[in-house]
Formats: C-alpha cells, sequence, structure tokens
DNA sequence: GACGCATTAGGACGAATGTCCTAAACTGAT
DNA sequence: ATCAGTTTAGGACATTCGTCCTAATGCGTC
C-alpha cells in the first residue's frame, strides 16, 4: 500500500492503547501502570505492545500528546460557547464543577502527572508542562480580552493556581462543598474584574494584590 | 531490660531510616523508593530492614507520624513566634517562600503524598490527609481569633488551596517570582482582613465570596 | 493458490522489588 | 568467661517489571 499523505483510520488498536493508557495513568499514576494493565483493558497480549510502542516513555509521549490536543479542542469549545471573556473564565471553573467526582478521587489529571514525572525527574516533564501551558496561554487571551494586557499572564497564572489548589484539597478532603464554594467565589472575582474601573486595574499590576 | 515507661533513645538507627525514608518518599515519591533506596542512604544491609520494619507500609507509617510530629511542632512554633492572628497566617505563607526551592523541585510534600497514596487507593491515605487537617484546624483556630467565627473553616480551607495551588504551578514551572508574586498577594489579603469591617465580614460568610 | 506485509500471541530474559529466613556479631549482666 | 537478648549482614524466594525475540495468523494482491 502507497503511504497515504494523512494517515487512514490507522490506529484503531494504537487509539485503544492510548486510551486506555490515559485513563489508567490518570487514576493509578504513571509509574504503578504497567504494560500488563493496559494489555488487560485493551484484551491484547502483552508482548504485543512492543510492535505499537518500543517502550513505555513512548506510550507516555502518545498520552501527553492525546491529551495535549484534547485540552486544545476544549478551549476552542469554550471559546466558541461563551460571547464575553468572563464567561470564558466561567467555562474554565465549571470544569472543576463538572469534574468533580474525577477530581475527588484522583486528583488533577495534568497536576498529578507533573507532580509525578517532575519527582522521577522524567525527561516527558517538560512535555507534560506544556499542558498546563495551554491553559495558562489560553487564560492569559481571555484576561487581555478584557482589557488587563499588563497583568494578564500573572492573572492566568493566579486563576490556573487556585484550580490547581482546589483539585488537590478536594482529593485530600473528598469534600465537594468546597468546590463548589470555591468555585463560586472564583465566579464572583471574575464579576469584579468585569466591572472594575481602570483606576482599581492600575492598583493590581505589579506586585499587589489582583483583588483574587 | 525492664520496659521504660518512655523509650530511652531507642531508635538512633531506627530515627535514621525514618528520616532518610521521609527525604526519599519526598524526593522520589513512595512507591518510587525501595527498600535498597533508603538502607543505601542509612548505610544499612537491605534484610536488615526486616528487623525494624516488616512491611514497607510500615515505614510510611513512622515517615507520616514523623511529619505530623514535625508539623505540629512547627505551627507551635508559628503560634508563639507572632503576636497577632495575620502575623501568625503570615508565617504559614512565608513557608512557601522559605521552601521554595524544595518546592520548585519536588512540589508540596504533604500534597504530593496525598495525592500519590490516592492514586494507589492507599489504606494509609487518611493518615496522610490528617497532616493537611493539622494544618486547617490551625488556620480555623487563626481565622477565629480574627473574628471569623462564622466562616473560620472556609477561610482555612481557602488559604489551604491557594498554597496548595501555588506549590503546584511553581513544581511545574518552576517559576519562583511566581511563589513571590502570589505569597505577597495573600499577606495584602490578610491586611484586608484585618481591618475589615464587620459589615463587611458577614457579605463573605455563607456561599459567596470570603473576599479573598 | 501463492506471496508479501501488517499484526498478533506467547513466552524468554535479566533486573529489580518486597518479603522473609538464618547465622553471625555485638552488648551488657551475671 | 558465659549467656541471653538485641541488632546486624547476607542472601533466598517468588513475583513483577520493561524489554525483546520468534513463530503464527490474518489479509489483500497478483
Amino acid at each position: 500500500m502507497p503511504p497515504p499523505t494523512t494517515l487512514p483510520q490507522e490506529s484503531t488498536t494504537r487509539e485503544r492503547i492510548v486510551e486506555a493508557a490515559d485513563t489508567l495513568f490518570y487514576q493509578r499514576g504513571f509509574e504503578k501502570t504497567s504494560f500488563a494493565d493496559i494489555a488487560g483493558q485493551v484484551h491484547l497480549s502483552r508482548g504485543n505492545f512492543y510492535y505499537h510502542f518500543k517502550t513505555k516513555d513512548e506510550i507516555l509521549a502518545a498520552v501527553i500528546a492525546l491529551r495535549a490536543a484534547n485540552t486544545q479542542a476544549m478551549l476552542q469549545s469554550w471559546t466558541a460557547s461563551a460571547e464575553t471573556p468572563v464567561g470564558r473564565l466561567g467555562c474554565f471553573a465549571e470544569m472543576l464543577i463538572r469534574n468533580r467526582k474525577d477530581i475527588q478521587r484522583y486528583g488533577c489529571p495534568v497536576g498529578t502527572l507533573c507532580a509525578e514525572l517532575a519527582k522521577l525527574a522524567h525527561p516527558a516533564q517538560g512535555d507534560a508542562g506544556m499542558i498546563f501551558g495551554q491553559f495558562r496561554h489560553w487564560l492569559r487571551d481571555q484576561f487581555k480580552a478584557l482589557g488587563r494586557r499588563a497583568d494578564a499572564d500573572a492573572l492566568a497564572m493566579h486563576l490556573l493556581s487556585r484550580s490547581q489548589g482546589i483539585a488537590a484539597l478536594a482529593n485530600a478532603f473528598h469534600d465537594e462543598a468546597f468546590i463548589r464554594r470555591e468555585v463560586a467565589q472564583i465566579h464572583d472575582w471574575l464579576l469584579t474584574l468585569q466591572t472594575e474601573t481602570p483606576a482599581m486595574r492600575t492598583r493590581v499590576n505589579k506586585p499587589k494584590t489582583p483583588r483574587p
């Protein structure tokens, strides 16, 4: 068969492997998930993995790439689904509500993977961090659209940080009410940003409180 | 030898094992740290561990107990070292600055351990979470002393959550400036709490923004 | 039917792991 | 010096891991 410029459907099997690995890496962690675990989920023989993925790090790279693609799609859907920057930022916050059950059980998929890879000093650490970067840049764009050109990145990091903290504690305490309370706070904060006067903005810029 | 009511010095070796395990669990994670790793640090033979600790979970329990004791001591020192509740809460925030190097490399010791144990569905999950509980209750007491009797626990969870988010992102991005910026924000926020009027307090209580 | 290629199954291999046993070494009291 | 109890060293054990090899199978094309 001549090599097609675009992959045909190439990968029913490969995709199923990557999706199973994605789920297992999230639920059990990267290190704890073995070839046998993934093979069991996909009903494949263990040794057969060598055909699709020569090493475990290759699977990890594929999972990170999948998550990056899913993240990009999600960010685009948020961009399309809300008219205003505040509405879009609200979509980001609502993600914590939507995924609250998984978050309480397994934490944030991005945060826990980054933390694990950091401890392993794994080469893919930076690639995993780039998923955070996707959120960061998208959030930054929304804050810029809000008129917060100067401190858009700081605000993006702040909001991302808030979401990470909420996920971490919701996971540790299995506390759904806490998630809802904090997300409501974030919505309130976003509304104050929308209606803030330019004079209030400048106060927030460099070192002091972005009025979280 | 008759069993002394208080342990003598019982444990130079045992203490050294637990301290080495504590460090390694933090830097490499619980699963990734092996008996051989700890033995190497303490210059002991691997098999000898069976004498001191019959299973890896026993070492984990000892490490968690050690961390709980260290946490208690730290909280007491904060209580003693500052006159005002805001000053004490500031000590908590400053911990992020003091430990910024380790946090950037390995994340928060408590948060990353809880996250790992949650994924392993480990029985000691709740014990590790109790270290978060120590911080939570101490913070709650400080907010109560501030006059925030009604929403003290929510404020404690909020501040704890902020610190977790900061640690998570500082770890992912290796960004020291971000830590300093966010900690400065927290200090500013604490000052607003100190000077807030009772009228402003009530607005904050139940569901809406505790004016983070 | 025969060939070529992609895919699969099954297992071998060495290394590492947690656990456990046994014999030696050390220690203090008699 | 002897002895009992504590501590240590060294290695056995079964299991699991990531990796890798080889033979068989499926399948479309000639």
